[in-house]
RNA sequence: GCGCCAGUAGCUCAGUUGGAUAGAGCAACGGACUUCUAAUCCGUAGGCCGAGGGUUCGAAUCCUUCCUGGCGCGCCA
């Protein structure tokens, strides 16, 4: 619709120049058509008459003017007025606009996809988390966020893959493998001195108490290859947890990426050589640095430690370089915002390489304030009484979950309150988006109960549709696609979450005002029919969200 | 001290990439169920967009200096 009249303006403009009512004979590539908030505005609202004012040299009004008239007997539009200071409203003929529900019914659950990422591949890259304990709260908003934003790039044509990368090697995980083996040899009845830095979380016992009934009690091993033995037991156990843990929230990993398979192929290294063969890494009190500061970071970091051990950056490196070997011409990480700190390390490791910083992109996500009744519900990872995210998913759902996740722009912090997620009420907006899906499906019941048909669209008379808000209903159906778009090219899913509660509103409004069964049957149909169109978008605005369109409530 | 993020109605937050009179939900107050689900709707009230300065036809949005809160600043992960 919009790319509509936006064609139909340079077809005005050019027909401006060749009449000489304009002069400065440029067609700027980018017209700016926005929706006005101000319904008064019109369905469009330009502003290119005063963008032209500089290099036309002349009053934004004069050059609307001249633009008008132009497109004055354009069937698109109905109406035209200049208003304010130049701008160009447009009300767009009613007419136009049913064809938006053609394609929403025509298209069903593809409607709002598009193109524009065609061609492009873009790897999402999200949750991560250590295989060391159980998922908590915080990876779920990253979780929920990653798997949005990447659902939102598919919808607008970007190939897009998911994977989550599992960090198998290095020390989180020997202490992991400690942990399990002193809990081991307390089961066993010795008196163990826990480690300082060990896991001191109660699921660490489970492992060591399923650890001896399948492999038994380890007597026989060395200290060393106990450990490793543990180490190697907890992570496949703790991975087969956070899967299932994701499972149940609807999430689905196209690949698990292992970082010691990094060392397994000695990519670690022959990245480290490359950096070398660059002259971008140094050697200085016994252990390798990569001068990172040359590209901008305010420190050079550390690549192998003195005590010849390598650091999480270094193997970092080697998997960043190698998903652009995979392929991808972009790469998104999903970080917690505690480590923004290292996001000038990875570009400045990238521009080192020879790649364009820009081609990673890392979405940092705030904090997660937990609460209960307004209350803060006090997390102590060390005491090891922390609220797994399983336990927040069972108690409230996973579908309030991910709404809550998805209510606020990732880089603010969030206040999740489980009472209020909880709550079947007014109060909880999940369930007021999906009760106007759910509406829909109980109207359509009706229908058929009553014998009416299904609205078909050769047959149905549109103009029956000439109430302002239904027409209002129709523009709010035909910016999806463009709403798509503009989450998905910022990374930001939230923007689907307002889309839905603005169109779920703006359809009980109708709802409470308006029947849709009513005694006309051409009426009948044709509201049966946009209904039924709103019904498509919430489905498929929820689907992105991963959140459920119950029929039923 | 340096860096990143935030500061918008009593509370929680949007704000279409610089547009017209700054919006929504909750809380408060007043209304609507013999009619397709009241998990809904309609109305009233609520604002120095943290503060100052700058950029221009036009600023919550951009630049700058402060103030406040959160998070970082390891040869930890």
């Amino acid at each position: 619709m919009k790319e509509q009249l936006r064609q139909a303006i340079k077809t005005a403009l050019q027909q401006c120049y060749d009449n000489g009512s304009l002069s400065s004979g440029e067609i700027p590539q980018e017209i700016q058509l926005e929706v006005p908030k101000n319904p008064d505005h019109g369905d469009f609202a330009s502003n290119l008459a005063m963008t032209m004012a500089k290099a036309e040299r002349k009053a934004p009004r004069q050059i609307a003017t001249a633009l008008v008239a132009a497109l004055q007997d354009n069937p698109l539009c109905a109406e035209i007025e200049i208003a304010g200071p130049g701008f160009i409203n447009f009300r767009l003929a009613p007419s136009c606009w049913y064809g938006v529900l053609d394609q929403v019914m025509r298209d069903g659950d593809q409607y709002g996809r598009s193109q524009v990422g065609s061609g492009t591949s873009i790897q999402v890259e999200f949750v991560s988390a250590n295989p060391t304990g159980p998922l908590h709260i915080g990876h779920g908003r990253g979780a929920v966020v990653g798997d949005a934003v990447a659902a939102v790039l598919q919808a607008a044509g970007f190939e897009v893959q998911r994977e989550y990368y599992v960090n198998d090697a290095g020390n989180q995980v020997k202490t992991l493998g400690r942990s399990i083996l002193m809990r081991l040899r307390e089961l066993q009845g010795e008196t163990i001195e826990f480690p300082e830095d060990g896991y001191q979380a109660e699921y660490v016992r489970e492992l060591a108490a399923k650890l001896r009934r399948e492999k038994g009690e380890l007597h026989d091993l060395s200290e060393e290859a106990a450990i490793e033995l543990c180490a190697r037991f907890g992570v496949a156990e703790v991975l087969d947890w956070i899967a299932t843990d994701l499972k149940a929230f609807g999430i689905h990993f196209d690949n698990w990426y292992s970082e010691k398979s990094l060392y397994d192929r000695h990519l670690v290294d022959a990245e480290l050589v490359k950096l070398k063969e660059k002259g971008l890494s140094f050697e200085q009190d016994d252990a390798l640095w990569l001068r990172t500061t040359e590209y901008g970071d305010d420190k050079d970091r550390v690549l192998i430690k003195s005590d010849g051990s390598y650091t999480y950056f270094a193997s970092d490196v080697a998997y960043h370089m190698e998903k652009f070997e995979r392929g991808f011409d972009r790469v998104i990480d999903v970080w917690g915002a505690d480590h923004h700190g290292y996001i000038p390390r990875m570009k400045a490791m990238l521009a080192g390489l020879g790649h364009p910083p820009e081609d990673l992109e890392v979405l940092l996500i705030q904090m997660v304030n937990l609460l209960r009744d307004g209350q803060p519900v006090i997390m102590g990872k060390r005491s090891g009484n922390f609220i797994t995210l399983r336990e927040v998913i069972d108690e409230v759902g996973s579908d309030a979950c991910r709404f809550f996740f998805l209510m606020r722009r990732c880089d603010s912090q969030l206040d999740f309150d489980l009472e209020l997620a909880k709550q079947q009420s007014t109060d909880n907006p999940v369930y007021y988006v999906q009760y106007a899906h759910a509406r829909v499906c109980s109207i359509n019941r009706n229908a058929s109960a009553a014998g009416i048909p299904r609205p078909q669209t050769e047959t149905v008379d549109f103009s029956r549709l000439e109430l302002a808000e239904e027409l209002a209903l129709v523009r709010q159906l035909a910016r999806f696609e463009e709403l798509i778009v503009g989450a998905a090219l910022n990374y930001e899913p939230h923007r689907v979450v307002f889309y839905l509660q603005d169109l779920a509103a703006q359809f009980h409004s109708y709802y409470n005002r308006q029947r849709v069964l009513v005694d006309d049957p051409a009426t009948t149909q044709a509201r049966l029919y946009l209904v039924n169109c709103v019904r498509i978008v919430l489905a498929n605005a929820l689907r992105l969200l991963g959140v459920s369109a119950p029929e039923q409530m």
